[in-house]
DNA sequence: GTGAAAGCGCTAACAC
DNA sequence: GTGTTAGCGCTTTCAC
């Protein structure tokens, strides 16, 4: 590999010095418009790429911002880091991503890493098992850290999450307007925030429409497709099964609605379906899932906003704010769920 | 924010000389014992972190490894970057992702900011309306670069792709052991080097098996549902409709299903399909559809080793060795190809 | 077993 | 309009 060309080689090479250079680069106002443009010239020629690392150790300002995410292949992860990364490439930075794979220990070591790769901001949603905040807390010392989608209840820091209460009332509500009466809800795991969160709308819409809340009525478990299914047997053999569900992710639904064909129920006649997420299949499916969208681009952009913003600020000597953004989400109506 | 402690900070505290430090830092043999107790144990307190800029600036390394993909939000590539990632950090490197959004320019500034950033290596995947590599070579004169997936057929680059021609082979076989006789094909772009040998191999196992090729048997187009339909409409108004489609994807062979129903088609009893890439939804909808599988994590964590083989090999000073893997992919047959 | 000193590549006062 | 100089935080050779 060929070494690389300094802002030396191009002075020398111009017989002007370094710091005429570096000046020339940054389109200082005293430098001549001769000496730019010899410069310019001279950088191409030679191949020169600014080092990073020397500009970021000088400037005390790195360029970098991170991103903890529990993992990158799932899809609403994914898309909200295309959010991030467009936002934050926008103004200048670059992501540098890290999974946690949902183990609070990996995660630790990953905060640590991004902070001695000395990233100037950080955007995280926590692992499924990390229930303690002091080491967020503490990165957050050093620099701006925002929170998305899987947050910490009471943290004081920065977050945007979709209003996760909201949509589990729409949900409902919108169950209930079909005219079911026993909606049961498929949780996902109440230590979380998302899913925590979705079980309050659900006992709250239920509350508001006088509908009557049976505790055998909500099934907690993981939410993928599996889990799903057995939910969904549990629920068929209850004294008084229910005729609707709320489900938390839409892989919860499928496995569910998978659980109520093979029993012979009629969709949405017999049962109706109410996922979370709107995954890319839901749509596409048959019988399509009726589900809440959670608008997770926009998410990881607001995201991405908030600590630019919050950078910004700083920059100017100003205090870190902590600010909650709190999207709406959105509910689609499929097949899964209307009946006429 | 509070100033961070250096290694200098470390040195007066204890009475000691930065060069001390750092030497018991990274455990060298003439610092005591005791020192190094000392030492680590002054840097908890003052929560000392390394700064990395500083560390990559001195020595020359970074440990980024830089990933150029068209998007991040593909599942093709998000799981790949999940597989890339896990290989990475694994040996103590960050992967810093850009997003090319399938555009020639952006993917070219792209490669300049991971310069920039002093990535010690860069693994991409090209954006589709890149034809020309020399932007790429220009970069592989500086760091090791291994391209997958998306490749250049001849650009002397390291690579790791799946076998794009046998996966067709495979798809096209299997239909014809189903009884299939006029095999469509609807292709992605024939200038993208995975659709081109997806043609190659379709063509070749027609003849293979004494089937005639037919001009008007292949639909080239952008490899998503929409132009699926669009293509199926076509394919289903020729005097001599195929009686079966190998589609280059499984949104392709999605939106062609979509349509063979709407016409009245029994699948896979009049029309069967083959997909390709074995999206998440293929084996969830009905008719599930018969796909290949591209082991994309796994294409990603052989690309990663590449690299990081790579970089090993040129620290002792061997040289640059270009390598191109080829993984066989796998046929999985579903219904909408399975008739008895 | 520890210290002194130079330097990685760049920037930014300050000088002239 | 350009040069001089110091230094960002760290490592590493060479002294002692």
């Amino acid at each position: 590999m060929k070494r690389n060309a300094t802002i030396v080689d191009i002075a020398t090479h111009l017989g002007i010095t370094p710091s005429a250079v570096s000046k020339a680069f940054s389109d200082h106002p005293r430098i001549s418009a001769a000496t730019k443009a010899r410069v310019i010239k001279a950088a191409t020629q030679l191949g020169y790429v600014p080092n990073g690392l020397a500009t970021g150790l000088r400037k005390g300002r790195s360029g970098l911002i991170g991103v903890v995410v529990p993992g990158i292949h799932y899809s609403f992860f994914s898309t909200a880091i295309k959010g991030i990364e467009e936002q934050v490439t926008a103004n200048g930075y670059n992501v540098i991503i890290v999974q946690s794979r949902d183990s609070y220990e990996l995660e630790r070591n990953q905060l640590q890493n991004l902070l001695r790769a000395q990233v100037e901001g950080i955007i995280a949603s926590i692992a499924i098992n990390t229930k303690n905040y002091t080491p967020f807390k503490e990165v957050a010392l050093r620099v701006p850290v925002v929170l998305f989608d899987r947050t910490f209840s009471r943290s004081g820091l920065s977050q945007v999450t979709i209003d996760d209460f909201q949509g589990a009332v729409s949900a409902i509500e919108h169950l209930i307007s079909m005219g079911y009466k026993r909606i049961a809800h498929i949780a996902g795991f109440s230590h979380m925030r998302p899913f925590s969160k979705r079980i309050e709308g659900y006992k709250y819409a239920l509350n508001k429409h006088g509908l009557r809340f049976r505790r055998e009525y909500i099934f907690e478990c993981a939410p993928n497709s599996n889990e799903g299914e057995f939910a969904m047997e549990h629920l068929l053999n209850l004294k008084t099964p229910p005729d609707a569900i709320f489900a938390a992710s839409d892989y919860l639904a499928y496995g569910a609605i998978q659980v109520a064909i093979k029993n012979g129920f009629k969709i949405p006649k017999d049962l109706g379906f109410v996922g979370f997420s709107n995954e890319e299949f839901s749509g596409q499916i048959t019988p399509s899932i009726s589900t809440i969208e959670q608008y997770s681009e926009r998410l990881g952009s607001i995201a991405a906003n908030l600590l630019i913003d919050q950078l910004a600020v700083e920059k100017k000597g100003g205090d870190y704010v902590i600010q909650k953004v709190v999207i709406a989400p959105k509910l689609i109506v499929r097949q899964s769920s209307l009946r006429k």
